[in-house]
DNA sequence: CATGAATGAGGGTTCATTCAT
DNA sequence: GATGAATGAACCCTCATTCAT
């Protein structure tokens, strides 16, 4: 199949790198990882960087593909959301190191020289902030809420006990933590009189 | 004075960190920076990563101060929680690049054998869990609500926003931002009936 | 045609390698040059070694080419020296890169375990000699001098100021190099009282 | 000595290029014989180029020392040119290896971005061609001649029989080479209506 | 206390060569 | 005949660490 070796080295890369981030992981050890020699990493990427970007954005577009297929469903808002959070958990859950991975790296000095790892959310974020539109088109949400802010305030609440419980790999009641969460969130959206 | 060599490898160190990140930060740079010898640096410190890891101390000594000054001030809690997120927002927009380094080292693996960076910020939770816990028992925030994940969350809150507007190197409106965040915490203690 | 692939090869490596030298020319590059695919580099010749070689071979044997042509054309042997000067400064110049290539490796360890590049060049040594010696016959020359010196030293006087001027891309007076070249090479041949 | 570990480095160099040439010596293979870690030639140099050149930018300068010696000392033109001659083919004959780095890496192309091998070889040709001129004044050489080419010239006269039996590992007879080459080169000199 | 020359393990990358198609 | 994906040995270089001064 053509797309066996490129495969081969993706899910190689994604384990090591997962296993101990960018710097810590070397070549040698993808390769191993991937069961390929370290010269095929070098004939199908240009380099290390290219290669971890390829994997993030791998990575990157099958979170996004979460949150599209949740906010593409027709339900009404509350039911949305409600899902959006406990989808987007139990991807964190299932694909631990590799969230773990991404929240290390977001938030770096810039990989290439125009591409920060962050825009690689870029579609992540553009999607939120339009179901955040609506809710306010629809009365749900407060017109002096900042958007933008708000959409990167959600994304710390699902995350920061995400990655708080995963770096203490401490075993969780999820169903509270769902609880929780969808609460918080979804109590950000009433009224606007709080302050 | 017997401070004044540590201090400047301190200075030096958070600002060679700060702006390369731990990898590419060479002891080399950290020397200049610091403006003594290199072999000073092993006379002071075991290694790197001690070094590192004082200078994540004393950076993590100074955040915690924030919530404890604000929490320690006698005010209503509503109050309190309002200076807490602007008075962290603003400590963060005063160490842009420092708490960036904070933020990419958070998650990582650890760094000696038995220390998590994380572990930096117990206290930091810690005082948080307090604050919590004290809203709940006043009545503010549901018995239902799981204090570490809110807590979390709310960290999550402040911080995302923050360092996505930093990481993108963005001008913002301040005022905006806290009201948008102060309303998405406090909202967040009201009423248990969301779900 | 059956020459048609050697010849896209022949004339790929022969830019590459004048362009880069042997040792900073990959064979992917020559292959891009030529114009075909690095396995056809493999299939017509047993390694970059034997490739190179092959080039060079082409390449003196055509220079050899010019000291033939001219020797064997009927005139007094004055004249054939003036030509034999004329003729190869302009080949050089025709030639610049190939001919710095030349130079290049004209003086390197063997390239091959048996062949040392310089032995391409015999046939042109060989042809010098001849001439030289009929020259000492008709008494032209010296019985004193030593022949293969001689032939040696006109090589040199022609080829250093040639490619000294390659190196330094200075363009030249050409008339005033090629008689003061020719001067200096026919001086050589007269009188044998100078020591 | 704190020219101790340059000079262990220096004789190492010169000993690891002059037997494989510059490709073919490894920066393992130049610490090997210097008898110094890896680590230490790049404690010294930038790099292989840097050590490379500060390598020939030392013995150019050796190489240059001797014209200069030859022809501060108070002799007739004559004397001095055989003198010349003879001693720079002594020269060549002992440290044949280094002479024959040389003339492998004269016509190279630009080692480091501005400065050409060759450059390094400007005083020697300054100097000769300051020679030149005077016998020039002195009406020895002709007026027609041109001196840049002519010192090149000579420079190939020496140098080509010199490197070519060097290459060919020939023993030589010195004397009959030497007077075979101090013919040709004052024979250059006389008379000028050869052409 | 402080220094900086020296070290060497380890990492990213190149590239001549092979071989299944 | 020709191809190009795959290989892995070898190379240049970095940098945390040591230690004699």
């Amino acid at each position: 199949m053509a797309r066996s070796t490129l495969d081969a080295i993706y899910y190689g890369a994604i384990e090591a790198f997962s296993e101990k981030g960018y710097n810590d992981t070397s070549m040698d050890y993808v390769a191993e990882k991937a069961g390929v020699a370290k010269g095929t990493l070098y004939y199908n990427f240009k380099g290390k960087d290219e290669l971890f970007l390829y994997v993030m954005k791998r990575g990157a577009h099958s979170l996004t593909d979460v949150i599209t297929n949740v906010f593409d469903q027709p339900a009404d808002p509350v039911t949305k959301w409600r899902n959006y959070i406990s989808t987007q958990l139990a991807f964190f859950e299932q694909n631990r190191s590799f969230f773990r991975l991404i929240m290390q790296n977001m938030w770096g000095p810039n990989l290439l020289e125009s591409v920060t790892l962050h825009e690689l959310f870029h579609d992540y974020f553009v999607r939120m902030d339009q179901e955040l539109q609506k809710a306010q088109e629809l009365g749900l949400l407060s017109e002096s809420m900042d958007i933008s802010t708000l959409s990167a305030s959600i994304f710390g609440m699902l995350t920061i006990p995400a990655i708080r419980s995963i770096v203490h790999d401490l075993p969780i009641d999820e169903e509270k933590r769902v609880n929780s969460i969808t609460h918080t969130v979804l109590q950000s959206f009433k009224g606007g009189e709080t302050i």
